[in-house]
DNA sequence: GATGTGTAGCTTGTTTGC
DNA sequence: GCAAACAAGCTACACATC
């Protein structure tokens, strides 16, 4: 070949190919004309024996886009354009093959040397230090995978090699790509290596990666990535439904909206029930309302639609009978679709027919039509009251008098439908017309003949006892009534009892009740160390605070013998199950309720006093209902109450803490604190008890919950019991309680948000939580060995964000004009800037300077504070020595204070005469009234109020504002130590002490996070007598 | 600053009690995203109250922090600016016909591994990115008694006396 | 890590085509 | 009559910058 014509051919080549991509970079539309352009380039240079001069030049232009950005469209063209080249030459090889021509001139070996070279060119920047390089040639990779043909054995290694590394690179982008190129390997390598499907390691490789991918990654679109092109079988599947708990929404949507809509009818095949029927829970329950519609409209329409719009058979597939969320489905498709509501008709004929799924369509259609005032629907579908009642009892008597039922029904029914056909008949007779009399009557007798039943279940004893208060004519009526069924069962019972004992002879079989119990109280033991000693003094509680068991001695009760004629355990249980179900829903007080207080004697306090323990806990239930309605029995019982809650096993306590927070909340503080009363501190200290007791999460959870309800309802206003309320919240000992945690971060921004009082009270504790929880975040930093256990605590930036967000007065409801002068917020920066210098760790110093900047200041706030702030953060920046970013920040802040307080200068300039001779000292007593006297939070109230608390954590709040060792060496700011020793004088008489008392604070603190040092820890309250307290009430 | 005045009256005279409704659904929407808590927590406007209740708008219109004024006076660069900036972008062409011998070498250039790949931690997450079980918290939950859940209280009335014993009176 | 800007992936509403 | 196609607008997340 001539060295001269050589160069002129190449060079044509060049430009040939170069003009290509010099057109194609500015638009897809000549993208077909490119291509059969460099088709027809390349076959020349092939016939011309330029083929590698072709190759060069294509992958040499090609690398020219490697460094364009992601969003960069010029390079999206050129990849286009490749991958549009190859897989036409792909394809044109493959129709060849089909249709078995002569390949003349050896196409495929051309197409596989010039995928060779382009794959081995573009590899050479993988691992490029320019992530958009890295990106491309991935990006390039994944276009062109489904046309490669065959590739030899080396250059697929090569791929899965650096393939398996991009899958953790630096950049999502890159990642992404990397997951598209791998899902391309998973089919193969399941034909090509796996006969069987089984997750033998080797062969399934990509799958694997992809599977921990999926899990695995941080960023959300590559988790989306591989759920979309992850091979859909029964091994991956429960790895990409998974997805529908992810924490990206849109991941989660995808499931609903792509994933399960692509499956198709085999939804209801191969998903497992389970699975399945979490997958609906999470759907139409998700906080997204994207989400929650995605899984609505995937069952509404889409899936209707596959059953070519059967809804029977859709119920089936759903199993209603399995999935309380169905209700939630059902309403949903109401709502969507008009076209199947009117479609639904119950002709009389099926009535006798019912199965799970019309049943259930049967009252979720009446709920809907009722709720939605649909009267046509109703009357058209529903007969009157009297054949609902013959119905019902219909399926009463198969379930429970099958050989009553002359004429058995054609489909044999089990149990568990009846019951699920009985609910449904029942929820829907619960808010039916009874306007017709006879009706109503012949309801009452098939419900009241059904609770009578003792194998009744407790779902169905709930919803005829809701049925009967329902058709009652008023309450007394109902309690009459209810109360008739529990003494029957309870005679039926007993007189069943003298009945054996005649038939047999003597009392010898003390039979299994006896055991029960014994195992019972075992069990009791084995969870609390002194039990004996709690039983006994739990049972001379009740004897002395009971009401109504004058008789009964304590011997009798520590025997264990039954009084005579005492219902077998299993009753009572049937009778206190369905006693309270009837306290429930009663409201009359206790006083005109004369059948009630009988109930008490006869049923509720044996049931408190019995030993064995489901009784018991059933008792206190029932104890605590009633007390609701009386608030003599209430106060009366607060001290058992108490005993239950401290001396329980855990479910006991967990009733009696319901019982204690449900009476605070309905009677108010007027329970406590009284003659003859439990004195409040005492109950405080049994909360604190349980909130600490991270042994019993659900009982934390209850404390938690219940404490928020009575903060929030003013009955408990005490601030150390709140602050430890918000120090458990950010406890890293129960990070991992997730009820708890959520119960928080529900209740304190309501508490907060919902009165200036409450906030007030959360400004006043925030500076000393912050405190607290710096002091044991630095403690866990170099204490705590392992990363996961460090992790359990929030960084203080963190719990500092969360307390500006809490005490930032524009998220108030009900804000007034005043809001603007609120300096509820600033009151709290004032703490913190008097404790800043507490902190030692410059790097907690840094996380609260650079958030400081979030709080919020208005000129209309008012002005001393506004100074005081000012002055204190000039301190900061003048003796200590802050890095840049920290100093930025602080400068910030002085920069806007000093704005805002120009602002209220020229303000008041108009107001004031004679500016220019006034301090602003001065001007601050001056402006504090004039701007304040719409402001019910003013500092000095905000004084007040710790003054009138001042015990326990406000001591130590006070205490921590006396400045510490170092600012007292640093002492040549003379205005500064003047104002803390001015404060100080009003709290304390000695700096010294205070400064000592200070430190055992912090230390005391420390030990409240980590329980096991220091029992009673938590409790800030100094004087904690520990356990014994509350038996000395 | 007359019309705020009229309209605080307003608000005074129609919420207190009656809005109970209002308020439980405004805290329940504005929380719904923060549900998790502790460190999935992010600020976020506490605003929409216009929309859950009527006409009256309990919370204020958030005043904006400060240079709320500066906003509107000069703002005519600003779309200019950005449509200069698409317009560069679009600008961009590739010459494909100059031949930069030192290019590849740039771009393949030398490895050094240490920056391009995801941080070891990374790599493994216990939660693998699912949401915890939710609980559902709500002021329908928070207000209803735990024992007898039929029965509500009435926690957002608002109270005159902070110690309001006898305020929080249950209610059916 | 705080901040501001950009964008993917919808959702909604309207039009158009089969 | 339904689905596809399209623009406009929205929001959570990602990216960029310091």
């Amino acid at each position: 070949m001539q060295n001269s014509d050589g160069n002129d051919i190449n060079t044509r080549i060049f430009n040939s190919v170069a003009e290509v991509f010099q057109k194609a970079q500015s638009s897809y539309a000549g993208h077909r004309k490119h291509i059969a352009v460099l088709k027809k380039i390349q076959s020349k240079a092939v016939e011309q024996g330029y083929e590698d001069a072709f190759n060069f030049w294509f992958d040499k232009l090609v690398t020219k886009i490697l460094p364009l950005k992601k969003n960069e469209i010029i390079g999206d063209r050129i990849v286009k354009l490749v991958a549009a080249f190859i897989a036409s030459l792909d394809r044109e090889l493959i129709l060849a093959k089909k249709q078995d021509y002569q390949l003349t001139n050896d196409e495929e070996g051309i197409f596989s040397r010039f995928v060779d070279q382009f794959i081995r060119h573009i590899l050479r920047g993988v691992e490029s230090l320019d992530k958009n390089v890295r990106f491309r040639v991935l990006q390039l990779l994944a276009v062109i995978m489904d046309n490669i043909g065959e590739i030899d054995e080396s250059l697929f290694n090569l791929l899965i090699l650096s393939l398996n590394k991009r899958i953790h690179d630096r950049e999502p982008t890159v990642r992404i790509q990397a997951v598209f190129c791998l899902t391309k390997f998973q089919d193969e390598e399941q034909t090509e290596h796996l006969t069987e499907l089984s997750d033998d390691e080797d062969n399934y490789e990509a799958t694997r990666t992809l599977v921990a991918t999926i899990q695995n990654d941080p960023s959300a679109e590559v988790r989306r990535a591989a759920m979309l092109n992850l091979i859909n079988d029964n091994n991956t599947r429960p790895y990409i439904l998974e997805r529908a708990r992810d924490v990206n929404i849109i991941n989660r949507r995808l499931v609903y909206s792509r994933i399960l809509k692509s499956m198709g009818k085999s939804c209801f095949d191969d998903i497992e029930p389970h699975i399945f029927d979490q997958l609906i829970e999470w759907g139409l329950e998700d906080r997204e309302s994207s989400v929650k519609n995605a899984c609505k409209r995937l069952i509404s329409h889409d899936w209707l639609n596959i059953l070519d719009g059967d809804l029977i058979e859709l119920l089936e597939k759903l199993e209603v009978s399995r999935s309380p969320v169905c209700v939630k489905a059902i309403e949903a498709l109401f709502q969507s679709r008009p076209d199947v509501l009117s479609k639904i008709k119950f002709p009389e004929s099926i009535w006798k027919d019912f199965t799970v799924e019309i049943s259930f369509l049967f009252r979720a259609f009446y709920s809907y039509c009722l709720d939605n005032d649909i009267t046509e629907m109703l009357e058209e579908n529903f007969p009157e009251a009297s054949k609902l009642s013959e119905h019902l009892n219909h399926y009463i008597l198969l379930r429970f008098h099958r050989e009553d039922v002359p004429n058995d029904p054609p489909v044999d029914l089990d149990d568990r439908t009846l019951e699920f056909i009985i609910e449904q008949l029942l929820i829907t007779a619960e808010k039916y017309d009874f306007s017709d009399e006879v009706g109503r009557r012949s309801m009452l007798t098939v419900v009241r003949n059904m609770l009578a039943l003792t194998a009744l279940s407790e779902s169905l004893i709930e919803i005829g006892i809701r049925v009967m208060k329902s058709l009652s004519i008023n309450e007394r009526d109902f309690v009459t009534m209810a109360i008739e069924i529990i003494n029957d069962i309870r005679d039926d019972d007993i007189e069943k009892q003298e009945q054996e004992e005649r038939n047999k002879g003597k009392k010898n079989d003390v039979s299994d009740d006896g055991d029960d119990n014994d195992n019972s109280i075992n069990d009791d033991a084995a969870n609390d160390d002194d039990e004996d000693d709690n039983i006994a003094s739990f049972h001379s509680a009740v004897e002395n605070l009971v009401q109504g068991n004058g008789n009964v001695s304590e011997s009798d009760i520590m025997n264990n013998l039954p009084p005579e004629k005492e219902a077998s355990s299993e009753t009572i249980v049937l009778c206190l199950t369905r006693s309270s179900c009837m306290l429930e829903l009663v409201n009359t007080p206790l006083t005109e309720n004369i059948l009630i207080a009988s109930l008490m004697d006869t049923l509720i306090t044996p049931a408190v006093r019995n030993t064995a323990p489901n009784i018991r806990e059933l008792g206190v239930k029932n104890l605590g209902l009633c007390c609701l309605l009386d608030v003599k029995l209430a106060i009366d019982n607060m001290y058992i109450l108490g005993m239950c809650v401290s001396k329980g096993n855990s479910s006991l306590k967990y009733v009696a803490l319901q019982v204690i927070v449900d009476i605070f909340s309905v009677h108010g503080n007027t329970v406590v604190d009284g003659e003859g009363k439990v004195d409040s501190i005492s109950l405080h200290k049994i909360f604190y008890k349980v909130l600490k007791n991270n042994g019993l999460p659900e009982c934390q959870v209850i404390a938690a919950e219940g404490l928020c309800k009575l903060f929030l309802a003013d009955v408990f206003t005490d601030d150390d019991l709140f602050e430890t309320l918000v120090l458990s919240y950010f406890s890293p000992i129960n990070s991992s309680n997730e009820a708890l945690v959520q119960a928080f971060a529900f209740c304190i921004p309501v508490y907060c948000f919902s009165h200036p009082n409450h906030q007030q009270r959360m400004s006043r504790t925030a500076a000393d939580i912050l405190l607290r929880l710096c002091v044991l975040w630095d403690d866990m930093q170099s204490t705590v060995e392992t990363r996961v256990n460090r992790e359990a605590m929030l960084k203080p930036n963190i719990i500092f964000q969360q307390l500006i967000f809490w005490t930032d007065p524009r998220n108030l409801v009900n804000q007034t004009d005043s809001t603007k002068k609120d300096i509820v917020q600033l009151t709290f920066l004032i703490d913190v800037l008097k404790i800043f210098t507490q902190i030692e760790k410059k790097e907690i110093k840094k996380m609260i300077l650079t958030n400081i900047n979030a709080i919020f200041f208005s000129p209309d706030q008012d002005y001393s504070t506004l100074k005081k702030i000012l002055e204190y953060s000039d301190d900061i920046a003048e003796n200590d020595t802050l890095d840049s970013v920290s100093k930025n920040a602080l400068d910030k802040l002085r920069n806007n204070l000093n704005a805002v307080i120009e602002e209220i200068n020229e303000r008041s300039g108009v107001q004031a005469k004679d500016e220019n001779n006034t301090t602003n000292d001065q001007y601050s007593s001056i402006l504090g009234d004039s701007f304040n006297k719409f402001a019910n939070g003013t500092p000095d109230h905000s004084i007040d109020m710790t003054a009138e608390h001042g015990t326990g954590t406000t001591k130590a709040l006070e205490d921590i504002l006396v400045p510490d060792n170092a600012e007292e060496k640093n002492s040549n700011n003379s205005r500064k130590r003047t104002r803390s020793e001015t404060e100080h004088d009003t709290t304390s008489a000695n700096t010294e002490t205070s400064f000592i008392q200070n430190t055992s604070a912090v230390t005391k603190n420390v030990s409240f996070i980590l329980p096991e040092e220091e029992e009673d820890a938590m409790s800030i309250d100094e004087e904690d007598n520990g356990p014994d307290s509350f038996t000395d009430v | 600053q007359d019309e705020e005045g009229d309209q605080d009256d307003e608000k005074n005279n129609t919420v207190e009690g009656i809005f109970e409704k209002d308020l439980m659904t405004y805290f329940d929407e504005n929380l719904n995203r923060n549900w998790r808590g502790r460190e999935h927590w992010k600020v976020r406007n506490f605003k929409k109250m216009n929309q859950v209740s009527k006409g009256a708008d309990l919370l204020a219109k958030t005043p904006a922090p400060a240079g709320d004024a500066t906003n509107q006076n000069t703002e005519n660069d600003k779309p200019t600016d950005a449509k200069k900036k698409s317009k560069q972008k679009k600008a961009l062409e590739i010459d494909f016909f100059q031949k930069d011998d030192g290019f590849e070498d740039k771009i393949f250039g030398p490895k050094g591994r240490a920056k391009i790949d995801m941080p070891i931690k990374n790599r493994k997450n216990d939660s693998h990115y699912l949401l915890p079980d939710d609980f559902h918290f709500s002021t329908d939950k928070i207000t209803r008694l735990f024992i007898k859940p039929g029965q509500k209280m009435s926690l957002f009335q608002h109270k005159r006396h902070p110690s309001g014993d006898t305020s929080s009176r249950a209610l059916d």
